[in-house]
DNA sequence: ATTGAATGAGACGTATTTGTCTCATATACT
DNA sequence: AGTATATGAGACAAATACGTCTCATTCAAT
């Protein structure tokens, strides 16, 4: 079965730098990401020929990681408001990982027709939200998906500050998107 | 009085074209903001003497741009209420000039001192806005904060990507602001 | 018309990053 | 043990961006 995991799995590995790298500094160079892999900048270049390469590859595997999440804690709900909710609780711990795809322009195709397909899930359970009544009818539909992933970005972003527990953070998120900041 | 107006402002062309620039891609060189601007690059150099230097001045144009609009625009506001909702109206238009603050790191001390003022102002605000019952008391005077800094990005976001109407952006972000996209 | 400052065009050297290549070494399979 | 594969270290050229410099030109002030 195990066929190759003798070897210290270094593709996963500089997956997993680059994902840490690049969402620190945009920026980083490859020497940085192949350094705080463990790994010389050649290796690196032998699994992945291009930076372009390298950050589609996480960009997928990130994207890959939040829809299995998604996925597995969607299962279960009954309701659209619930699917909401656990969406967030599963995807907000996720945060650090995929924060740095909102500097990254998708100018791959495949990619970019990945995140369209993703924001297509999103409206769906925005329409689904607002058939159950748990969302106004004459909220554009944009601005709720862009609502949605701007709560969850939120969401690291406070984590990251040390301005919010984790654990209280899908919960806010959750509350301000369908009431807001306001009383009741 | 108009001392040295004649000549073409110069300084501010490059701010101008810097700042537009940047917002589309952060990583632009500097020919290109000097092609935008339609000045030599050995001229750019004239007036700031490294790319940090230009940074470090357009972010500061775009803070007094903002300041300025929001004292304007909440001057005569009886309640905190109509202070959030004024600000909003004034500084989403400004949205495509500041957007690219989000990418930029504050690195210049004073520039992060400034931002943090910033912050302060819209954490007075919602101290104000809890006083009158306008937002809950139990909600994180950092999230708030969060909230209205995202709700001013998003709004953009969507009128840049043509998915919203300049004129509706605004009230939508306040409606969600306090109410968020539930009934009622 | 003349003078002086500001500009545009462009050359130049430096630094950084990227992608390729080579070679010696370490590790896993037989 | 012997072999093949993957790796690390590092050299190498090419590309890009930055900051400095020079020189001819343009424009405003006199």
């Amino acid at each position: 079965m195990a066929r190759k995991a003798l070897r210290p799995p270094v593709k996963e590995a500089i997956i997993d730098a680059a994902i840490d790298t690049l969402a620190r500094n945009p920026g980083a160079s490859l020497s940085e990401i192949a350094a705080r892999a463990g790994v010389g900048r050649a290796s690196l270049h032998r699994h992945f020929s291009s930076r372009g390469d390298l950050v589609t590859a996480i960009t997928l595997q990130c994207m890959d990681e939040i829809d299995a999440a998604t996925d597995e804690a969607v299962a279960g709900a009954r309701t659209a408001c619930e699917r909401l909710s656990r969406m967030l609780e599963a995807v907000v711990p996720l945060g650090d990982r995929y924060h740095f795809l909102a500097a990254e322009a998708f100018d791959d195709a495949s990619l970019h027709a990945r995140h369209e397909a993703d924001l297509e899930w999103l409206a769906s359970l925005v329409d689904d939200l607002k058939e159950e009544g748990a969302m106004a009818p004459d909220v554009p539909r944009g601005w709720a998906v862009a609502n949605i992933d701007a709560q969850v970005w939120l969401a690291w972003s406070q984590i990251a500050a040390g301005n919010l527990a984790p654990a209280d953070a899908a919960g806010l998120a959750f509350r301000t998107l369908l009431q807001g900041l306001g009383q009741r």
